[in-house]
RNA sequence: GGCCCGUUCGUCUAACGGUUAGGACACCAGAUUUUCAUUCUGGUAACAGGGGUUCGAUUCCCCUACGGGCUACCA
């Protein structure tokens, strides 16, 4: 059966999206990039409760900004539409009312309590927590076990009621994941799930089947915690009479934390020092801040490039992979089975990379960026700016490393107590004097030139070179790291290089 | 507890019955660098355990152990 490709990436806007939705996103994106099909959004709004302002744009802002461009969504549209469940709402009583008249679903009316009642009554050693299932449901409020007459009375009070779906007893349920193989379930470990709420939303199990159906999804590619529902899901379309337009599906493997054992979570990302989300999240409600892999420096393309690397690998010694490229690379299966734990410094690895790579133009926006945000006083020329940034290119791990780290380039240093002393004593006022109007004589022409001609002036003054040359950097620099001593030279030119000589010698008589 | 999924260097992973078990990050050492990085070279380091199947198992099957997920009118 060959049909054209449409995967969804359906979230909850419950909060931030973290880095294990960002790349079920991606995984979505690139098999529908591959596949020539297409990547829809859709927002899974079914529990009022759970709702949080802001969420839903955020989702829009990281699939954005981690290039995952949209075919169908609530933003692009698309005749499948609307791509959010509370806007789809009236669609789905009618499905679980069709469920319900072929024996397929049935009413339940009990409270809460009465659930937990039952559940406290079946307790067992063998079954500490017993569920609503062919078992105990002839023992319950619903249309199964009641008469006509009970049923009657309770709607007529106007009850609450949920409708649940009726899982046989007793079946094989086998379905073939892309990524596991053929997974066998017997019905009578699951229970009979709520999928129609008495607030009048469907769960997530009746929405998702008659979305997915509706939207003509061919491929589910979601998160692992959703392997133990799909029985549930292979049943409802079964029962809606869907089953030969279900969708195959692929359960990803886990992101892990790094350190032990579980899901990734954002309290790992606090603890250890590293974001977990893709941009900055304010919590509405706490105003609680949340740092993104954006804002701490990441180039989109770098971050697709390693979380695509968390599950999945080409096969070959390749990893820089553009995000196109990782659409040609990409399949299914060649997605791992076992979780894996998210490891930070392979994803700075990745952005150095990236940074190496970028191209002088495209460097040159980001770094002027950053300096309007440092110095927004200050004015510097394109060709100053880039030169400037290819001479630190190597060294740093992020564009605003440039700011963050290696000011000097912008702006005089200042001289701490800790670095003068760090200058040889046979580092004169005198010396610096005989410095000052030698480099005032010389031409700045080439590094190389001036290199040797400042080593020659060192012998004749009778200076080590190495204290000489550390001067020099500390005069420069204001600390013992950066580029050599003559690129700086001639980046900074013969005035700035004079005033900071002199800066400096004055901070040591002091 | 039950069900399901998983298990190769510290980490991410390659291997689809026969390899000195490969690569990358990290780490260590050396070279380059008058600093710090970069770069280059080299090194340490893994098939969870036990049974099968097979001429031969990291690879296939079973068991055990360990890890994870699920077990809501949450997704």
């Amino acid at each position: 059966m060959i049909r054209p490709v449409r995967v969804r990436f359906a979230p909850s806007p419950t909060g931030p999206l973290h880095l294990g939705g960002v790349r079920t996103a991606l995984y979505n994106y690139l098999f529908a990039k591959k596949m020539n099909g297409k990547f829809i959004l859709r927002i899974e709004d079914t529990d009022q409760n759970r709702f949080v302002p802001g969420a839903e744009k955020y989702i829009m802002d990281a699939l954005n900004w981690a290039g995952l461009t949209l075919d169908e969504g609530i933003e692009q549209g698309g005749k499948y539409g609307p791509y959010r469940q509370s806007d789809r709402k009236q669609l789905y009583k009618q499905y679980a009312d069709q469920l319900v008249e072929s024996g397929h679903a049935y009413i339940a009316f009990d409270s809460k309590e009465e659930i937990e009642a039952m559940k406290t009554a079946f307790a067992s050693p063998e079954n500490p927590s017993p569920s609503y299932n062919f078992e105990t449901r002839l023992k319950m409020k619903n249309t199964i076990a009641l008469d006509k007459h009970s049923i009657e009375e309770l709607q007529k009070n106007n009850t609450p009621f949920v409708i649940r779906i009726k899982v046989p007893k007793n079946e094989e349920i086998r379905f073939e994941d892309e990524i596991r193989g053929t997974v066998i379930f017997n019905s009578s470990q699951l229970d009979d799930k709520v999928i129609f709420k008495s607030d009048g939303m469907p769960t997530y199990h009746l929405a998702n089947i008659v979305d997915d159906y509706l939207m003509e999804i061919s491929h589910v590619i979601r998160g692992e915690e959703w392997l133990p529902s799909t029985p549930i899901h292979v049943l409802l379309y079964q029962y809606l009479g869907w089953a030969d337009k279900m969708p195959q599906f692929a359960h990803l493997p886990l992101i892990l934390k790094p350190d032990g054992n579980g899901k990734l979570s954002k309290r790992d990302g606090d603890r250890l020092g590293f974001p977990v989300f893709p941009l900055n999240w304010e919590n509405p409600e706490t105003n609680e801040h949340s740092e993104g892999f954006r804002e701490r420096g990441f180039l989109p393309e770098a971050f697709t490039n390693m979380l695509a690397f968390l599950g999945w690998n080409s096969g070959t010694e390749q990893e820089i992979f553009s995000l196109n490229e990782l659409v040609d690379a990409f399949s299914i299966e060649k997605i791992s089975h076992s979780g894996a734990k998210f490891n930070f410094e392979k994803a700075l690895w990745f952005n150095e990379q990236y940074i190496k790579k970028l191209s002088d133009s495209h460097f040159l926006d980001l770094l002027k960026v950053e300096l309007s945000k440092t110095f927004p006083q200050k004015q510097f020329t394109d060709d100053y700016v880039l030169k400037a940034g290819n001479l630190i290119k190597e060294r740093i791990v992020f564009v605003k490393d440039i700011t963050e780290k290696s000011k000097y380039l912008f702006e005089n240093p200042n001289y701490g107590n800790d670095i003068l002393q760090k200058i040889s004593p046979t580092i004169t006022n005198v010396f610096s004097e005989k410095l000052l109007s030698h480099i005032g004589n010389l031409p700045f022409n080439s590094a190389q030139e001036l290199e040797s001609n400042l080593k020659q002036f060192a012998e004749n003054e009778q200076v080590k070179i190495g204290d000489f040359m550390k001067f020099m950097r500390i005069c420069i620099v204001g600390e013992l790291s950066g580029p050599t001593v003559p690129d700086l030279m001639i980046l900074l030119g013969k005035e700035t290089v004079c005033n900071r000589i002199t800066n400096c010698s004055n901070s040591i008589t002091q």
